[in-house]
DNA sequence: GCCGTTTTCGGCCCGACTGTTTTCAGTCG
């Protein structure tokens, strides 16, 4: 069991209890709540810190005994006794109703109680049937609005989340490389695209004759069930439910399957046409030259031109190798005839942070601890945006507050030689677009970031309106989560995005793409939107917590799949370019 | 269920918004 099994089963723990609604669960239902965030936010594996000394588990703040005991069963038996005792009162199908936008504990059991309702099936029935509106405190609206979440839920089931699929991905690349006789291991498809969701998680191995590849993989312990096995492919399911092929393959079309697993299927297509039209095949196992072989030659293997590398493979059909990221068939195979590929963003360009929080407002370590993972990352710099006063559940600062962490960021500052501290804040844009701070104490920050945090519910007009007025007071340097993804994978609030643009370049305000993997916001298409309009990017990872500063790579490669290049993103800059910048904008 | 240089018992970030009410319960961040 990986970190993120074990939170989501303390989730689900959380969910169940609260549900089942006894009133002294309340703080109970937190503390599950509180673990799993813990747990989600770790560096390092629940497992290895148990096998070095299970007393490490101490040291962690939200784990007491009850969840330490729970931790080491999940480990031992990948099974939790209380979670499963939970499930036999409670059907399954119920945490599921937990997933539609505005259904919580306190419907779902109403919803179960009063008419029997298990899941999602039953629940779209009934409100088709308009039996939900008889219920307390449900009306025609109430209806409507499940329906209407029924439908968003629909539409993105079966996929996986990039974080998680990734998250399930790399330990188990990790113990494929391990086995005795592996040469490479390297998953392919659209993960390796690095795409929003993820269907099923293709991994491509070359190993050494006779290494024991497919009996140790379908021996990995998170395989709950073989759909098959053979030499040369095998498929299993997870207990995630996620579907993982492994392929082994012959060391010369190693890049050939690479390239051909990877995808996408319109690139690929467009790719074996160009290859086509000069006389050559390209599938799976190499560039093949297309012309008659001589007589007395082997077919397949006389003719194979390329296949070893992926670079090898481009190079074969006249071309330079292509980057996983813009392989959809949106322009890069014509990009690259002409020579004129971008030279894509980097997560190692990034140079710091301008989005952070701290434990000022609802980040859980100080500036100081931040500060120094920010310095063992190599960054230079990092922006400190706690949340302002309109944000009272983050406890957010207000002017006199601000001023105050201004001040031991000076002091801070004059102690570091090669690390900088931006004064900034993420300030709240309120209803009317006016901002939730006096702009005398915004003139003093180096960066400040303006967001929003209330009223989802206007309309795509009005919103767009009210972060155009941010925008207009001259005192914002960048909009986060502009396109209202902000909480999960649910309906994000409207936003016109081209109209958001013009104002962004009018008033020459940046915009971020948040790299937070629940909620990344800007998508590909906006960043290619923003480059081609001449808006700058940010890329921050809102870090509530010091590992969160790791997530940059989620930004990185959504900026990648846009076309941005180093010079379109603002902290790829030296510190003080970016201050200057920064001052320019307002 | 977790936590504690104010506590080993008694606390546990809270305000906005919605849809349902006629004074409030549920959801969300």
């Amino acid at each position: 069991m990986e970190n993120v099994d074990i939170a989501k089963t303390f989730e689900e723990i959380a969910d169940l209890l609260e549900i089942r609604g006894e009133k002294q669960d309340v703080f109970r239902v937190r503390s599950y709540r509180n673990a799993a965030l813990v747990i989600g936010g770790l560096p390092e594996s629940l497992r290895s810190i148990v096998e070095r000394d299970e007393k490490g588990l101490e040291d962690i703040k939200g784990i007491g005994t009850s969840i330490h005991e729970k931790i080491v069963e999940m480990l031992k038996t990948g099974k939790c006794k209380f979670h499963d005792k939970l499930l036999k009162e409670l059907p399954p199908g119920l945490l599921e109703l937990l997933e539609l936008s505005g259904v919580g504990p306190k419907k779902v059991q109403l919803l179960y109680d009063s008419l029997g309702i298990k899941g999602i099936e039953e629940l779209e029935k009934a409100a088709r049937q308009g039996k939900l509106r008889d219920l307390p405190h449900m009306g025609e609206k109430t209806e409507e609005k499940i329906l209407k979440a029924i439908q968003e839920f629909k539409g993105r089931k079966g996929r996986f989340r990039l974080s998680l699929a990734l998250a399930y991905a790399e330990p188990l690349v990790a113990y494929l490389k391990k086995i005795p006789g592996v040469i490479e291991a390297e998953p392919a498809g659209s993960l390796r695209r690095w795409k929003d969701t993820i269907g099923d998680v293709d991994i491509l191995v070359t190993c050494k004759k006779g290494a024991p590849v497919m009996d140790r993989f379908v021996k990995y312990p998170d395989v709950r069930e073989i759909i098959a096995k053979g030499d040369t492919k095998s498929t299993v399911m997870l207990r995630s439910n996620l579907q993982v092929d492994v392929r082994v393959l012959d060391e010369k079309s190693f890049g050939a399957a690479l390239q051909y697993f990877t995808g996408s299927k319109a690139h690929n297509i467009a790719l074996r046409d160009r290859a086509k039209r000069m006389g050559l095949k390209v599938s799976e196992y190499g560039v093949f030259d297309e012309k008659p072989a001589p007589e007395g030659f082997n077919q397949g293997t006389d003719k194979w031109l390329a296949g070893r590398s992926e670079e090898d493979v481009y190079k074969a059909v006249g071309l330079p190798l292509i980057p996983p990221e813009l392989r959809e068939n949106t322009g890069e195979i014509e990009a690259a005839e002409k020579d004129k590929l971008p030279r894509l963003v980097e997560v190692q360009d990034i140079k710091g942070d301008l989005h952070m929080h701290t434990s000022e407002s609802d980040g859980i370590h100080t500036l100081k601890e931040m500060i120094a993972y920010a310095i063992q990352k190599r960054y230079e710099y990092i922006a400190v945006t706690d949340h302002s006063k309109a944000v009272g559940i983050a406890h957010g600062l207000d002017e006199e507050r601000v001023l105050k962490q201004t001040k031991e960021i000076d002091k801070i500052n004059s102690q570091l030689k090669s690390f900088r501290i931006l004064k900034g804040a993420e300030v709240d844009i309120k209803t009317d677009g006016s901002l939730d701070l006096d702009a005398d104490v915004l003139k003093r920050l180096d960066v400040v970031v303006a967001a929003v945090h209330s009223k989802f519910n206007m309309t795509q007009e009005e919103m767009t309106d009210r972060i155009e007025k941010a925008m207009a007071t001259g005192l914002v340097n960048i909009i986060a989560h502009p396109t209202g993804r902000l909480v999960g994978v649910r309906e994000p609030y409207p936003v016109d995005m081209p109209r958001l643009l013009l104002a962004a370049k009018k008033y020459g305000v940046m915009l971020e793409l948040n790299s937070y993997p629940d909620r990344l916001d800007l998508n590909d298409s906006h960043c290619r939107l923003a480059k081609d309009m001449g808006v700058m990017v940010t890329i921050s990872t809102d870090s509530h917590n010091r590992q969160h500063l790791d997530y940059i790579r989620f930004g990185v490669h959504t900026a990648r799949r846009g076309w941005l290049e180093k010079k379109d993103v603002l902290n790829t800059r030296s510190v003080t370019e970016v201050l200057k910048i920064l001052r320019g904008s307002r």
